[in-house]
DNA sequence: CAAGCTGGTGAAAAGGATTTCACCCCCATA
DNA sequence: TATGGGGGTGAAATCCTTTTCACCAGCTTG
């Protein structure tokens, strides 16, 4: 039963050559160049597409690459999306992108797509610090880049921001405006941002304590990366006997969340310092503007991808792990509790 | 050379049965439960996974369904892409998300990976009307659905939404409100999208001839379905010697973009109406609120995927479009111009 | 008791490309 | 005139799984 169009095979009787031949025709084997016209001219007139499949089962890899990220409705990981399609761009790859949806069993199934399909490389944003099994790419040899969220113990390249650093002087940024009882909103434990960003405004706290900060659990929250969790722990701590008068919240979406929260009660900043890790999509349509911890998203995708294209060509250079800074933006929503309150 | 780890080989020497009864534990046919159960086992302890390339090269069918989409970070398609994998979910396919990124080149370079990898089924919101060719996917039987936009002549299944009629209601809705000089932003000549929505613009202006209303072409801009796009349109038009007095932006993006260079000189809605088809994502935060033509994104996506499954299931019913209704959402922008003006 | 199922099994072909290996031809060098 | 070498070529093996086909054993039915 003829089921391919048409195979090499047919192009090689086409041009009354073998198939091996049409093969280097197509893969830069040396063949004489009449040759090679007439095979080009039998393949064009056939409509020849060669079986990606058949060729990845023999070169035991595709060239496909899996970008496995935890939410594609957040605008900061499609913003890394691009950035690892820019930089394959560049190659003959192509980037499929898998949305694990910040579920481990989603991201599992994935993961044994990119194995079972011989991936050339992938890049990921792990759901989990614990769950996120790579072994299995890595035992394989498949080149392995874990971007933003560092899996914990696994072996691979990684490429992530500073986020203790910029969780810090975000808090420290707080601090200085005057605001006296912080919060921090962070995403979900295990997901190693939410943990190092609340490291960051734990260590700022506690820098300040001679000034008489006192840091309370009660003004941390840990909820999902998302504006539904933002919203319900935002509201959770309005609801304190004594509420925060500023809230650093680690994530664009969560602080879409608060903010709506805070409208609701008829507070906006910054009579409540409001300061977000990462930029709010759209910023510019937010009155007031927003402080943020800019996170350098595409970048971080664009790193990612180079760093997993050098593994691929075979570098066996140690390890690597590349932090990217981030960088403290000020704007209208942290200038202090006095000028408004 | 041993290369893949651990073959259907392997297991079925260890489990001391052949390779095609290893094939159908796992496939499903008739094997005795004891025997079964030593496969199941020797797999286990090999840490047995199927080579994927093998078994779709076999079965002339991967399981992995691709969309394609033009514009990654536009929340609309992002929403599309939830409903589509959703409605995959409760099958055993996966989807793998490409971004066209609006060029055809790039979306070529996907369908031919979709072909190649012999993929089951394509979902693609095109990114042009004609030069978008599903020809030899169809040639081959792989069962393709267009969404959102539709690819001119392809004889495809197709969800979409009611962009004409979503168009005149808007219209006439700025009409109604009291505006006099409506400008419309469309996209790229060539989407469907921009031309309906547009054609839905003209047609509401025209029944609105006798009111004393009059189409003027210059209040028509063609720009890029993105931010830049729309602002760059809207500061033309506001260069007239006689700006609008309304604006119809036929998508989210474009509109953001057209509300930052109404800022620029320092106009807001709703003394300009403004009105965008799709919502604008994170709404909530922006003030005024928005009218908008509300896209039902989600749905468009789940039902896209349920016609692709019911094709991969054989289907044989003639070729559908399903148009899923729009609904206009009326809030501040579109107050009308008396009211601040 | 013969004939016919039926369920279970393994050998082998099939799916379409790449790659190894042997071979041939032609030219240059000794 | 031999010998060596190198470029070009095709046959066949290979990648791993699914599926067809033939076969066998054990049962039921006439």
């Amino acid at each position: 039963m003829r089921t391919q169009v048409v195979t090499i095979h047919d192009v090689a009787r086409a041009a009354g050559v073998s198939p091996a031949t049409v093969s280097r025709v197509f893969n830069g084997g040396r063949v004489t160049p009449e040759r090679a016209q007439s095979v080009q001219q039998a393949a064009a007139e056939l409509g020849f597409a060669p079986n990606r499949l058949a060729r990845s089962l023999r070169k035991q890899r595709s060239s496909v690459i899996a970008l496995i990220i935890p939410d594609i409705e957040n605008p900061f990981f499609t913003s890394l999306a691009r950035g690892v399609e820019d930089a394959a761009q560049r190659t003959s790859l192509s980037v499929v992108l898998c949305n694990s949806d910040e579920d481990t069993d989603k991201e599992r199934r994935y993961l044994e797509v990119a194995l079972g399909e011989q991936m050339a490389g992938v890049i990921v944003a792990a759901a989990s610090q614990d769950d996120t099994d790579l072994g299995p790419l890595i035992a394989r040899g498949v080149p392995v880049v874990a971007v933003d969220r560092r899996p914990h113990e696994a072996e691979v390249d990684a490429v992530r921001a500073d986020d203790q650093h910029g969780g810090e002087v975000a808090t420290r940024h707080l601090l200085r405006a005057g605001y006296r009882r912080i919060a921090c909103i962070t995403g979900p434990e295990g997901a190693s941002t939410s943990e190092e960003r609340l490291a960051g405004y734990r260590a700022a706290l506690h820098a300040a304590r001679s000034e008489g900060i006192v840091a309370d659990d009660a003004y941390v929250r840990h909820a999902d990366f998302r504006v539904e969790g933002g919203r319900a722990a935002m509201r959770e701590m309005l609801a304190l006997p004594e509420p925060p008068d500023a809230v650093f919240v680690t994530n664009n979406l969560m602080t879409i969340g608060a903010l709506d929260a805070l409208a609701e009660v008829g507070r906006t900043p910054p009579g409540v310092g409001v300061l977000s890790f990462g930029d709010v999509p759209w910023a510019s349509l937010v009155r007031p503007s927003l402080t943020a911890v800019e996170l350098p998203s595409y970048e971080l995708g664009r790193a990612a991808a180079d760093l997993l294209l050098q593994r691929m060509e075979g570098s066996a250079a140690p390890l690597q792990t590349v932090v990217l800074r981030t960088r403290l933006q000020i704007r209208e929503s942290t200038a202090g509790p006095v000028a408004t309150d």
